[in-house]
RNA sequence: GGCGAAUUCGUCUAAUGGCUAGGACACCACCCUCUCACGGUGGAUAUUCGGGUUCGAAUCCCGGAUUCGCUACCA
C-alpha cells in the first residue's frame, strides 16, 4: 500500500497569546512534517465566538515565524492553499451538512435542554454525590429528538427554537485504539457522553469542525497535547459514523509540559507570575493587559526552540544543541517521552546562553544594536562586534552586552566597594601613578605588547600581579569583573585608558 | 467520584531482561586565572511501594500509592 502523504496540522484557538506548550506542539508537528517530506498547516479553530480574542491569530501567526517554524499552508501563508479557508469561522457553513447527515444516519440527534436546565441537572447530581452525565442512561428522560414524538420535534424545529446536535454515542462498546506514542489505549463507550457536535449559535464544537476539516484537508497525523486523549474515542467514532475510517489519521498525544512548582500542567494564567515568561512573544491584550515574552527577555529564538524540543523529545544520544535542520534530521515521535515534564527556567538560560556564545561578533552586534541605541552610544559595527567576542562567554540574556561590556563604551560612574577593600592597599595610589607614567611612555599601544612590558614592569618593582591588575581593573571598569584587561585597554585607546586610571586614583580613597 | 494516562538524581532525561544505573541543568570543591565568566577535574543526589516471574528486573506480570488529564452549547 502507497504511503499516504504526510499532512500535519496546527490547529490553536485564539483565545489569547500563544504559550509556550502551544509553540512546542507546534514545532513537533512541524518537525515532524519536515522529516517526512510533508506539509504543516495552520489553521484557526476560532469556533468559541465567546472567548475569540481580537489580536491573538495575528500574535500566533508572529510567533511561529520568530521560532522559524513555517507552515506551508494556511493562515499567515500567501496563497493560504488549496484547502482553504483555514479559519473555521470562515468555514462555518461547511459543518452543518456532515452534522446532518449524522442524523440521517442515526448517530446523532436534536436537543433542546436550555443551558440552565443542564446546569440545574448537574447540580443537583453533584449534591446526590451521583453526577449528571448526557449518555445512553439519560437521553431518553430529557428533551431531545429521541425522547419526543416526531410531531413535537417538528413543532419545536420550525417554531425556530434553539437545539444543538449531539452524538449518540453506543451503548457498551468497547474502543481499541492506538496512539503513536501511547501505543494501546482502551476505552468503553458506556463511560462517554452525548457530546454536543453543533452548537445553538449554527458554529459546530471542536470535535464536529476538528473532525470535518482534518479529514477534508487531508491530515494524515493528529499531534497535539494529551489533554485531548480523551476525546480521542469520540473523534474516532465520528470518523467511522461519517464513513471516514480510511482516511482517518493516526493520532499521537504529547506529554503535557508542568509547572515548574506547584502542581498542574502550565497555563497562560500562570504569566509572569512564576519568574519566566510563558509566552513566545511580548503580548498586550484588549484590555491593555501585559505578559512578557521570551524574545523580548532576551532569547534568542535558536535557544527557545532548541529547549521546547527537548521537553518531551530526545535523540537518544548526548547531543543537547540542535539547529532547527538537526531537529528535523532527527526528529521521530518514537522518542517521544510519555510522562509531562516540569518547566525548567534554569536550564532554558543555559540554552541561550550557548546559543548566544556560538554567535559570531556581528550576529550579536545586530543584538547589541537596539541597546545601545538606548544608551545613546555611538560606535562602529566593527568596534561592537570586536566587543561582543570579547565578552560572549560571559552573557546569558541579550541584555547582558551592556552590563557585561559597557565599560568599552563608557568610563565608569563608580567603583565596587567591595573591590576598593579588597585591592585598593595603602601602596596602590603610588604604584598606579608609576603604572600611569608607564602607559604615557607606551607608543605600541596593542594588547600583547602592553601585557608583556607591564608584566616586566610589575616584576621588576616586585609588586603583587593581583593588586595592580585588580586596582587598574578597578579603574577601566569600576568593578571586579569583565574582559581580559590589557583587551580594554587597548580597545579603548591611550588616552581614554589614562584618562580613567587618573581619575580613579583621584576619586578612590585607601581602605582602612 | 468515574474514566484514561503516567511514575529513574531537586529538574530534563539515557539505559527497551545482563558491566559500577549514563549524560545535562542547578549545587559544592579543586584546577586554570589580574577579575567575572568560559573551560577542565572531582563530589553529592535517583529506579514510588509491596508482591510475583527469572540464574538475573528500572525494564515483564499483579496490587497499592502518588501525579497529571478529561468529565461544558471551551478548546
Amino acid at each position: 500500500m502507497a504511503e499516504r502523504r504526510v499532512r500535519v496540522r496546527f490547529a490553536p484557538s485564539p483565545t489569547g497569546p500563544l504559550h509556550m506548550g502551544g509553540v512546542r506542539t507546534a514545532l513537533f508537528n512541524y518537525l515532524f512534517a519536515k522529516k517526512n517530506g510533508g506539509d504543516f498547516l495552520l489553521r484557526i479553530e476560532d469556533t468559541d465566538q465567546t472567548r475569540f480574542v481580537k489580536n491573538a491569530e495575528a500574535y500566533i501567526v508572529e510567533s511561529l515565524k520568530w521560532c522559524g517554524i513555517n507552515p506551508d499552508e494556511g493562515i499567515g501563508v500567501t496563497p493560504e492553499g488549496p484547502y482553504g479557508p483555514y479559519r473555521q469561522s470562515d468555514r462555518k457553513t461547511m459543518y452543518k451538512q456532515y452534522a446532518y447527515q449524522l442524523i440521517e444516519s442515526g448517530n446523532a440527534y436534536f436537543a433542546f435542554d436550555t443551558p440552565e436546565e443542564l446546569t440545574k441537572l448537574r447540580e443537583k447530581g453533584e449534591q446526590e454525590k451521583n453526577p449528571f452525565v448526557y449518555n445512553y442512561k439519560t437521553r431518553m428522560e430529557l428533551c431531545n429528538s429521541l425522547a419526543l414524538s416526531k410531531e413535537e420535534v417538528e413543532k419545536r424545529l420550525n417554531s425556530g427554537e434553539n437545539f444543538v446536535i449531539r452524538f449518540k454515542m453506543p451503548e457498551n462498546q468497547d474502543i481499541y485504539l492506538y496512539d503513536e506514542i501511547r501505543k494501546d489505549v482502551h476505552f468503553n463507550t458506556n463511560e462517554l457522553d452525548d457530546k454536543v457536535l453543533y452548537k445553538s449559535d449554527g458554529m459546530p464544537t471542536y470535535h464536529l469542525a476538528n473532525v470535518v476539516d482534518d479529514y477534508l484537508m487531508k491530515i494524515s497525523h493528529v499531534i497535539r497535547g494529551e489533554e485531548w486523549l480523551s476525546s480521542m474515542p469520540l473523534h474516532v467514532l465520528l470518523y467511522r459514523a461519517l464513513g471516514w475510517e480510511d482516511v482517518m489519521p493516526k493520532f499521537a498525544h504529547l506529554p503535557l509540559i508542568l509547572k515548574p512548582v506547584g502542581h498542574g500542567k502550565l497555563s497562560k494564567r500562570d504569566g509572569d507570575k512564576l519568574g519566566f515568561p510563558v509566552f513566545p512573544l511580548f503580548w498586550v491584550g484588549d484590555e491593555g493587559e501585559t505578559a512578557s515574552g521570551y524574545r523580548e527577555t532576551g532569547y534568542v529564538p535558536e535557544a527557545f526552540v532548541n529547549m521546547l524540543a527537548l521537553l518531551g523529545w530526545n535523540p537518544g544520544t548526548e547531543q543537547e544543541i540542535f539547529t532547527m535542520d538537526e531537529l528535523i534530521k532527527e526528529f521521530s515521535l518514537e522518542r517521544v517521552g510519555k510522562s509531562g515534564s516540569k518547566f525548567d527556567p534554569e536550564k532554558t538560560k543555559w540554552f541561550n546562553q550557548q546559543w548566544l556564545r556560538r554567535k559570531s561578533g556581528s550576529e550579536l552586534a545586530e543584538l547589541f544594536a537596539p541597546i545601545l541605541a538606548e544608551k545613546n552610544v555611538q560606535a562602529s559595527t566593527e568596534y561592537v562586534a570586536k566587543v561582543c567576542d570579547m565578552i560572549k562567554e560571559r552573557i546569558v540574556f541579550a541584555q547582558d552586552l551592556w552590563s557585561q561590556g559597557y565599560y568599552f563604551f563608557v568610563a565608569p560612574e563608580s567603583y565596587d566597594e567591595k573591590v576598593i577593600k579588597k585591592r585598593w592597599k595603602a601602596d596602590a595610589p603610588a604604584q598606579i601613578q608609576e603604572f600611569i607614567e608607564f602607559l604615557k611612555k607606551e607608543t605600541d599601544y596593542t594588547s600583547a605588547t602592553l601585557e608583556a612590558k607591564a608584566m616586566a614592569l610589575i616584576q621588576e618593582k616586585q609588586w603583587n600581579v593581583g593588586q595592580v591588575c585588580n586596582c587598574l581593573r578597578l579603574a577601566v571598569v569600576g568593578a571586579g569583573m569583565g574582559a581580559h584587561l590589557f583587551d580594554i585597554f587597548e580597545m579603548i585607546g591611550k588616552d581614554e585608558t589614562i584618562a580613567r586610571v587618573q581619575k580613579a586614583l583621584d576619586t578612590i580613597k585607601v581602605a582602612e
